[in-house]
DNA sequence: CATGAAAAAGCGGCCGC
DNA sequence: GCGGCCGCTTTTTCATG
């Protein structure tokens, strides 16, 4: 396993800012040619270090204008670490952390409505026995 | 302004799950042409719903190990706007989030190191008057 | 919105350095 | 590991009906 030199670090902030750049362009910025360009993009992607490519969606204009941070805290802790694994199928959640704080999880889940809210923390209820704690997001400034 | 219809929605589905879909895939999948297609990934672009692309790295490989939330209470209300845009520049700042609850902002950072959060915290304080608590993250099950 | 043709980008392989 | 080449394929772009 190779490390990653500063080449590389280059490549994927570059990547990181515009995932449809080019090859050409990643080659000028670098200084490499197109095709050490792309044998080294390669390399990233197969190491999985380069995990996917996506768009960035403006998800207000999109219909799906509210989002939160859901704390999440166990009420039974023998049933903790079986905890993400269902949760991650529910529609509405974004993504998933475990945090070494007094919630054992926190979420953000992004929905169309205040009733949407609703109806998604009664279902992580009846999913699994937690308790939670809500804060709205009033605005995202920046999300690199 | 026109709206989003569905087919538009299921564009921006296919987009988000991956950045590099092609014309001919997302023509396929809607049932449209190529070229209509493209019109619309061009219209969603130029209305901003469709903000950008970038490549999902593993920044646990690309040696950023560390990754927490960080609480910031402004120390003085009257300076509390001008908060987002003084540390949108810090490096180590991924996001940036006002929120309806105890603390105004909620960041997420991330750094290579404990040594490098110590120093991402002092800066943010020499940067603006706030006080701040941090929640490490101890492991992302998923952000999609 | 569909068709089709030109231009650009990507891919894989090769070789010499 | 890099540079530069090749031919080939895919994708994008744009003019046109």
């Amino acid at each position: 396993m190779t490390g990653i030199d500063d080449i590389d670090q280059r490549i994927l902030t570059m990547l990181e800012a515009d995932g449809r750049a080019t090859l050409a362009q990643l080659a000028q910025e670098t200084g490499l040619s197109v095709s050490a360009a792309q044998s080294r993009v390669q390399k990233l992607e197969k190491r999985g270090i380069i995990k996917g490519y996506k768009a960035i969606v403006d998800q207000e204009q999109r219909g799906l204008p509210i989002s939160a941070f859901v704390n999440v805290t166990p009420l039974d802790y023998s049933a903790e670490s079986s905890i993400p694994e269902k949760l991650k199928n529910i529609k509405g959640i974004v993504s998933c952390y475990s945090v070494a704080g007094a919630p054992s999880f926190v979420l953000v889940v992004r929905v169309a409505s205040p009733g949407a809210l609703e109806e998604l923390l009664n279902l992580i209820h009846r999913t699994v026995p937690v308790s939670t704690e809500t804060t709205m997001i009033l605005q995202t400034y920046f999300a690199h």
